[in-house]
DNA sequence: TAGATTGTTAATCGATTAACAATC
DNA sequence: TAGATTGTTAATCGATTAACAATC
């Protein structure tokens, strides 16, 4: 793959994904790119673009093995891969994640989790133990960590980045209210949901609903 | 406002509204769209535009009142509007957003929450009841509802928008990882949490991070 | 083979960025 | 006034859509 995938192009393989997942459910053996746009609300010329950008797994005049293509989507997202991750903040969300069932199916290790809050430390959800945030550095130095999940109050969000970033994190996955600064070679991604329901709430004062 | 803000556009208010409550918070008093950009990481050419769109709220060479724009920009996001709001499925993330503070300050006001298990139906979380699921068309008749939180399992998650749309609800805020089909005239914002963890992984295994 | 649908290039569209005159 | 910075138009860039030849 030459250059790279656009950011808009990346956020749509999750979806691809899911679609393929639902018809393998239902059984479906080849789908086009037709059909998929029209499952999805999508085009099919977007669908085709996204997809060939990593490879030609479809095939002229039968469109795309389901089974096949999940499973090159499934390589792209790195769903090949094992990842380590731990949970900064637990509280409201964090808890949340912590519950989340479907880390392990995915690829994904949850190995430890963070709070400041005396109450917590020492006890452990789901068997993934609650350490100090003050230990944080010699956590990290001792266990090699790829994702972070940032679930701390705002005020806290961005001390806890560095913290992270610099214990050699490599993506963040931010719920704080928060635009994180953070050193070339990290990747963030953020799910402010407070901006989400505005973004809702404008849409309802606009009569775009 | 002639034509129709660009979503892009429109999902970057609720990040102006945040710095400007943070710059406020901090007791600035004015602010340029260059000073802006430097601490959101944008340009000052597009805070411009965004902002434009809506009315000339700045003035030339002074730039923004930090209160005056936070007070233009809350009412754009409809922030002095009062929705009423309903959540089902009061599941793992169902009950995060329940314990969400913060509904309240920003004019949100949740009514009833709505569950298929009997364990839960009867019971009410923090002042708020939790309805049987099957009871919500009747609800939604006798209690008009602007905006829906869908949490429920993937599976259960179109029939509720189904039923929810045919209630009135005129805003659909979606976690369940699904691609709802609602009817014209029904906005909806979903946040796909595993999705968002894909693109990570993606940029992990892509060294985009 | 004929029909279908991809892979891929070209055209269009929209969003972002740059530039600058207006003006505080 | 001189300096600064907006409001706004024009230029650029990138993403989406359309078109079609390749080919299964």
């Amino acid at each position: 793959m030459p250059g790279h995938a656009s950011e808009a192009a990346v956020r749509r393989l999750p979806l691809y994904y899911r679609q393929l997942e639902e018809l393998e459910r239902r059984g479906t053996v080849r789908v086009s790119s037709g059909e998929l746009a029209a499952q999805m609300g999508s085009t099919a010329s977007q669908i085709r673009q996204d997809i060939n950008f990593f490879g030609a797994f479809g095939q002229q005049g039968y469109g795309y093995n389901v089974s096949e293509l999940k499973a090159h989507l499934a390589k792209i997202l790195g769903l090949d891969a094992s990842y380590t991750l731990v949970v900064a903040g637990v509280g409201n969300i964090g808890h949340a994640i912590v519950n989340y069932r479907g880390f392990a199916d995915r690829g994904f290790r949850l190995t430890a989790l963070f709070d400041s809050s005396a109450a917590l430390i020492g006890s452990s959800i789901n068997g993934v133990p609650v350490l100090d945030a003050a230990a944080m550095p010699a956590y990290l130095a001792e266990n090699p960590t790829d994702i972070a999940v940032i679930c701390t109050p705002a005020h806290a969000a961005q001390a806890t980045a560095d913290t992270l970033a610099a214990g050699g994190v490599r993506a963040i996955w931010n719920f704080a209210p928060v635009t994180l600064r953070v050193p070339r070679g990290v990747a963030v991604n953020n799910v402010h949901l407070t901006d989400s329901l505005l973004v809702l709430s404008y849409k309802l004062s606009h009569g775009e609903a």
